[in-house]
DNA sequence: GAATTTTCTTATCTTTTGTTAACGTTTTTT
DNA sequence: AAAAAACGTTAACAAAAGATAAGAAAATTC
């Protein structure tokens, strides 16, 4: 039943039984319906999420309007990480946009695994770089790439799961631009 | 003479002696003069850094232009973050504003000492942390605010020095915007 | 399956941003 | 100290992007 997860964890370090032993007792499966929330701006988030089935938004709010700046898909890892790293309220919203299942486990656990386990301490580590990486190759887009180029990458990438299942005005948000500008762009592409 | 190192270390985790001298036989104390490299695009970043003294730019090159989208300051790690975590040759070069003085130390000294002790990896976590929840934070600042609305939030930040030292169209590049753009902003921000 | 809502495109107008170039100032080099 | 290079501002024009609204198509709800 969580062995998905196990499979992920050990793309990063290898795990021994008692290692997972220490986790195990504190998963849960949970199911989110679309439009409800993993997380919510203004709370802070405390658990960390492992989708099994379905996807999710991570987006903000300004002058009333959603924002959405990024997708969460099958087979990763879910979670309002600023909040969790910080314990402070979240800045953001995370909101499932199909029925969603879940593998849930409170921070506060794998903190507790950080101290217990070399192993878990290293995991923390490699998801962290991980994230880190992600973070700098999509920042180093926004800077270098025009919304335009932002595009094309997206569409070539492995993340061309995101085009089919996401409304196109969420795609236009990621990219930085409006879904009116996005639309701009494809239709040039067709021109050409 | 590495006490700067340490102290900021020890901002992380309480560093034992015995921790302390495991890293110390492999720091070596540099000088970059000014516009000289601590790391050059296409070549892998082997190296960590910390600057004692000065201050670097983190630039990209595009069509033949440089692109600045990082600064780094007195008291800071520096280094090729994405390079080093992948070992594939940087994308990005780093370059001296200013006569720096450096310690720096090789990333697979650091990579050892994740493995020979347990508070070394706990001080990766917490760097990897510390490091995505800057890059989070920039990067919600690039899709949420206006060029005009991330100046401010520059000016009112701590890294105001950036301000002081930095030739603007650095400071443009690193808001994502041209010189242009930015002398305009300026101009606006006088007359009210 | 009809009605409603959501989504996408297109058009128009306005605002913002980029581009290029000129000019004065400051800094660096020699 | 003079010459050269780098820097910041401004102006004029072009290109791109935002705002708004209208309409068609698709999806959802009832």
């Amino acid at each position: 039943m969580f062995t998905p997860l196990l499979a992920y964890i050990e793309k990063f370090v290898p795990l021994g039984n008692e290692d997972w032993d220490l986790l195990l007792p504190h998963l849960r499966e949970i199911f989110i319906q679309k439009n409800d929330y993993f997380s919510r701006e203004g709370k802070p988030c405390k658990e960390i999420g492992f989708i099994v089935e379905g996807c999710m938004r991570h987006f903000y709010t300004k002058d009333g309007e959603e924002k959405t700046t990024y997708f969460y898909f099958e087979n990763n890892l879910v979670t309002d990480y600023l909040s969790c790293l910080t314990g402070k309220p979240g800045l953001i919203s995370i909101e499932a946009l199909s029925d969603t299942k879940l593998i849930v486990f409170p921070y506060s656990v794998l903190m507790q695994l950080y101290s217990e386990s070399k192993v878990w301490e290293r995991f923390g580590r490699l998801i962290a770089e991980y994230i880190a990486k992600g973070l700098e190759e999509r920042m180093t887009g926004l800077l270098m790439l025009s919304a335009e180029e932002r595009y094309h990458q997206l569409l070539g990438s492995n993340k061309q799961k995101i085009i089919e299942r996401i409304p196109q005005h969420f795609i236009a948000n990621y990219l930085g631009i409006t879904p009116v500008s996005l639309s701009r762009i494809r239709n040039r592409m067709l021109k050409k």
